[in-house]
Order: C-alpha cells, then sequence, then structure tokens
DNA sequence: CTGTTAGCGCCTTCAT
DNA sequence: ATGAAGGCGCTAACAG
C-alpha cells in the first residue's frame, strides 16, 4: 500500500534482510545478484512502491541523463517539429528533455544554461535568441569550461566553436531567386521596374544575410533590370505585416515577395490581403511550408527544410560529442527542396 | 579562467578562508551573511566559475524546482500554445520544466511518470495518451502515493482524483449545433435526407463523448428531420481522410460535417476536396481554430479555445496544489468561442 | 554573524 | 555473491 514517506532502498533492505548495496545492485546491476535473492528485492520494491532518488544517483554517479533543449519559441511549428525529434531520439537513449522556452529573451536564455549546469545536463541542443555576430552571450565562458556537450540548431553564436546542426540557407536563397528568375522576371515581363522585396530577419541575422547572399548571388548577373529592396524585422508576424503595408503604400506592389520564413510569408500575404491585392498581381514565395494551404488548393512556392531530420541529425551530434568530450565539432548542413 | 573540474562550495571556502555554510548562505540567504563576506564571496564564486549543484541540493532539500510536462504530442498546435504558457509562467515562479512526449504510447507515459518521480518534480501537468474510461494506467498509485502535486490538461483520466483543467466540450457540441440549425438545417433547406456527420476521436473518448452529446442534446428536437451519423477514429489527420473519403463514397455528401478537432476537421476538407466537392455544397465546421485562412479569404466556422489561457491556468491550478497539498482537487473548465 | 556536526539516498571502493 | 565504510555537495539544526 505504500505510505506518504519516501521509500529507500534502505527500506527496501530491511524488509528482505540485505543491507543496501545488495539492493542497490540488484536493482542496477541484477547480474551481480543471485535470482532468487534478486527476485525478493524487486517483489520488495514493488510492494513497498519504490522510486529511486535521481538525484542521490545523479549525485553520486558522474554521468546524467539529462539533456537540455533551449529554443527561443516553442510555438514556431519548425522548433516545434525539431523538439519532437529530439525528445523522441532522446528517448530511445534513455534521456529525459529539459526543455526551455527562451521567448527570445537573452536572460531567459542565460539563466536556462544556468539551470541545465546545475542539473548537470550530459548535453545541450541550443537554439539561440539571436545568430547576430554581436550576440556574446556571457554563459558562453562557464559552457565551455563545463563538460557538457553542446550542439547549436538552426541559429548558431558567432564563433562558440560548438556542433551545429543548420540549414543550407545560401542554397535556399539561391534556389528561390533561380525561381523567380523564370516565374517571375523573365525577360519578356521585364517592365522596366522589375523590384523585388525581400522581406527578412534582423539585419545582422546570420540566417537572414545568408538567404540573402543567395538571392543576390542569382540575381546580380540581372541587375540592370532588377532592383533588390529589402526590409529588415524579426521573424515574426506583426512586423511583417505593418512593415510591408508600409511598403506598399509608399513603393506599390512589386513583381515578387520572398519571405524569408514563414510568419514573415504569412505576415506579407496579410497585408497584400488587406490591401485588397490578388495574389495573381505579384509572385509570393517563402521559406518554410505553409501547411495544409493544398487543401484548399492554394499553393505558395516555398523552400522546405525537413525539421524532423534537423532535430533527429543534432541529437546525433550530440549523442557522438557526449561519448567523446574530444570529438571535434562538426557542422551538419541540411538543405530545402523547392515545393511548388 | 576555471578549470574543468567541478567547483564547491569547498573550494569557494578554502578560498575566501570561511567555512562552507558560510559561503552556502551567501549564495542563498544573502541577509545572513555580513555584506563584506558576502561581496567576497560572491566575487570568488564568480572568479572560479562556481556552478550549483542541482542534485546535491535537492538531495538536502526536500523541495524541488522542476515541474513535469506529459503531453501526448508536441506536434498539435493546441497543445504547443498550452505548454508555451505553462512555461512560461512556470519560469516566472523559478521552476524548470521537464517535458516528455509520450507520442501517445502509454508506456513511455508510464516511464515518464516514473522519471519525474525520481527527479521529485513538485508537480506535473499531465495530459495522458487516452481519456476513454478504462484507460487506467499503473503509475496511478504510485503517482497517488507520492507528495506530487497533479494537475491534468484537456485530456482527463476516468475518476483520477487529481485537480483538471478542461474544455467546456458539451457546449462546444451544443454551439455547434446551434450554428447549424440556423445555417445548414433551416426548416425551408428540410429535403428529407439531412444528414449531419460528425467526424470524432476514439469511440470512448471522453471528450468526443461529450461535444456529441452536446450536438445530440440540441439536434434531439429535431430529430424528424435529421440524422446524425458518426465516424470514430483518432485525432490525427489520416484516418479522418480515409474515413470520410470513404463515407462520401458510399453515402455522398451530408448537409454538414463537423469534425471534433483541428485535424479532423483539415482532414475532412481534405477528403472534400480530393473527391471534387465544391465547400459550398456541404457546410463545415469544427473545433479549434484553423489558422492563418483568414489571410486567403477562407473561412471555416469553428468553436476557438484558448490553450494559452488553458495552459496558464492549469500551472496556477498546480502551485495551489504544490502550495497546499491538502486543498481540494478543482476541475476548471475553459469555454470557447464560436469564430466564424 | 559564523562555525560544527550530521545526514539527505545512493553507489564506489575494498573487503569477505 | 554479499557486506562495511565512506563520501558525492549541500544545507538543516544547533551552537558560539
Amino acid at each position: 500500500m505504500s505510505v506518504s514517506r519516501k521509500v529507500t532502498i534502505a527500506d527496501i533492505a530491511r524488509h528482505v534482510g540485505m543491507t543496501n548495496i545488495t539492493v542497490s545492485r540488484a536493482l542496477n546491476k541484477p547480474e551481480m545478484v543471485r535470482p532468487a535473492t534478486r527476485e525478493r528485492i524487486e517483489q520488495a520494491a514493488l510492494a513497498l512502491g519504490y522510486v529511486p532518488n535521481a538525484f542521490a544517483r545523479g549525485l553520486k554517479r558522474s554521468d546524467s541523463r539529462l539533456i537540455g533543449v533551449v529554443t527561443a519559441s516553442l510555438d514556431n511549428p519548425f522548433y516545434a517539429e525539431m523538439i519532437k525529434a529530439i525528445s523522441r531520439h532522446a528517448k530511445q537513449h534513455d534521456y529525459a528533455i529539459m526543455l526551455f522556452d527562451t521567448d527570445g529573451d537573452a536572460h531567459l536564455e542565460s539563466m536556462a544554461i544556468d539551470s541545465l549546469l546545475s542539473y548537470q545536463a550530459a548535453g545541450i541542443i541550443l537554439s539561440p535568441v539571436s545568430d547576430e555576430p554581436d550576440y556574446r552571450p556571457d554563459y558562453l565562458t562557464r559552457l565551455r569550461a563545463s563538460d557538457i556537450a553542446v550542439v547549436q540548431l538552426d541559429r548558431t553564436l558567432y564563433d562558440s566553436g560548438f556542433s551545429a546542426v543548420v540549414l543550407d540557407n545560401l542554397w535556399a536563397g539561391e534556389r528561390v531567386a533561380r525561381y523567380l528568375l523564370t516565374h517571375a522576371f523573365t525577360p519578356e515581363r521585364h517592365t522596366g521596374d522589375d523590384r523585388l522585396l525581400v522581406v527578412a530577419g534582423p539585419e545582422h541575422s546570420r540566417i537572414s544575410q545568408e538567404r540573402l547572399q543567395g538571392v543576390r548571388d542569382v540575381l546580380s548577373a540581372q541587375a540592370d533590370h532588377l532592383t533588390i529592396d529589402v526590409l529588415w524585422g524579426d521573424y515574426t508576424l506583426a512586423p511583417a505585416v505593418t512593415q510591408v503595408r508600409d511598403y506598399l503604400k509608399r513603393h506599390g506592389v512589386p513583381r515578387a515577395i520572398f519571405g524569408l520564413n514563414q510568419l514573415i510569408t504569412l505576415g506579407s500575404l496579410k497585408a497584400l490581403q488587406e490591401a485588397g491585392i490578388a495574389r495573381e498581381q505579384t509572385r509570393v514565395i517563402g521559406i518554410d511550408r505553409l501547411p495544409y494551404l493544398d487543401i484548399f488548393d492554394i499553393t505558395v512556392p516555398c523552400v522546405v527544410h525537413d525539421g524532423y531530420r534537423a532535430g533527429a541529425q543534432a541529437l546525433e551530434q550530440l549523442l557522438i560529442q557526449m561519448r567523446d568530450p574530444q570529438a571535434e565539432p562538426n557542422t551538419l548542413t541540411v538543405r530545402g527542396e523547392l515545393v511548388t
């Protein structure tokens, strides 16, 4: 019936007339204990409602079964997908997940890292609040000094030296640009005012810069009859709406709009809708899938990345680092595909 | 510069020529230590790169700063929203979140609970894999015997006795039915074959039963010229698609289709689209928001529940239970609203 | 305000 | 195959 008082291995030991250590062994290294006694001990453990104390174990042993996940936004479906993958694979290796949603707040991120250090996490999968080069969080020193394995996911810290799983942002930009060349900026449609509007994240965000660079690389050859306007913002919906709304008012409808992530693309579409501009009037293309639109016979071409795969790879890299702390840091790149 | 060896309060104590306990106090109860010494200790802690050991503290103290969240599906946006709320509010009270995505697997759920018991979680927010009355997980006894506070969220266990935050499912069903009476099953449209198709979750799911009951309660008065067909499934997309597809083939297009959650509704719409049935031919209505459709001028009426609020309330209930384990279990109901 | 003592629950020696 | 002793890092409880 088990009382509310905590049951320890000592209780079990008393119950079966053995000592603590035998109980401990029976529960953790069954092969070191005679089957008969093991049996009795297991019975007793069950009967008494024994629950091992993870703190006591963690204090004694060096290896923890905890993996930390630090992310800026649970509600971004792309991140949810990655976390799902991480969680599922971590479980398979008998790790529990400690999740921190930093809400884009650098201070919370720092506290999250400290918590994970406190909890002796075996590894951390980190997607920081910012990937701008001047973001140099103070926890980096502590993290490096510790023996915790770290893998960055999607967003990376400048010059951190940790492993990373990132997207092929340059390629994504290039791919979008090539699509636009054949579907929007074709020579025969040339009007003398061919503007591409790129709605981006923060100006110094590595990811935005790379995606934009990909676009520029491909379109630069057409620079004579094609200009690229860029709106800097963040990776959320609301600013994208207001910025694009404002742009449309000032400069009219561009030939094409490229949204650098899902929420930005949706925001751009929203601004177009509000302005009463039919989607045929301009070509909208984005990065990240806009889910379920096929059900309504709507297609917005986009470069889609496999978040599940990225998450799984991040965990895999983490396991490698955890197994061998000396292993060279590794950067994996996940390439997307254009879905039209 | 801090070495890789763990720094403990003893190291700090040696460094400043004090004893452990003074260091401990300086770091945890600053007011009990002379400002000057406190200052020196804090300096030393920083310099040495001290990181408190959560396990040692947890072992010694009885109170943990951990809250467990157990959910069946991270990728359901409604759950992501609730988890976001929980995470944000937990942080405010200085709790860390340990997240378990059970993937709908009862065994994983049981292991998740055991992990949380091991980690001495202060509380658990639980949304089990099933809310069918014959799901009686084995961990219930252990959970009750422990002193961990538990709040169920959305899905509840039959007769568990724990607090809960649930949706007003009966009301949602009623609301949908009333809408249909004025928009689909009006007397003037009566044709003699007025069928409502309800696409539900598992047959014995409490949530599905309640939502269906709400529909029946309102429509029973019209039973003479109105029949309700029910398709049982689970709460995911794929089965809904195949079931509705099959239904359409066998019985033709019903006057209205009611999807009992987001994915089911989307699945039903998908089946209609595949069958080439225009959305004007039947009235589709659902529970849970279909996000961003307004951007494309598509409206599917639905009863929307505030997941963020539900999550926040669940955490609030949990804090109450944690503060006073004797507090009466409480069931809060979150009512949605019809969005057309 | 600071120190001594002791112990949280478990597991790593080293015996037997 | 089992046991005895000790300690992981931290903090109550009681001194002083």
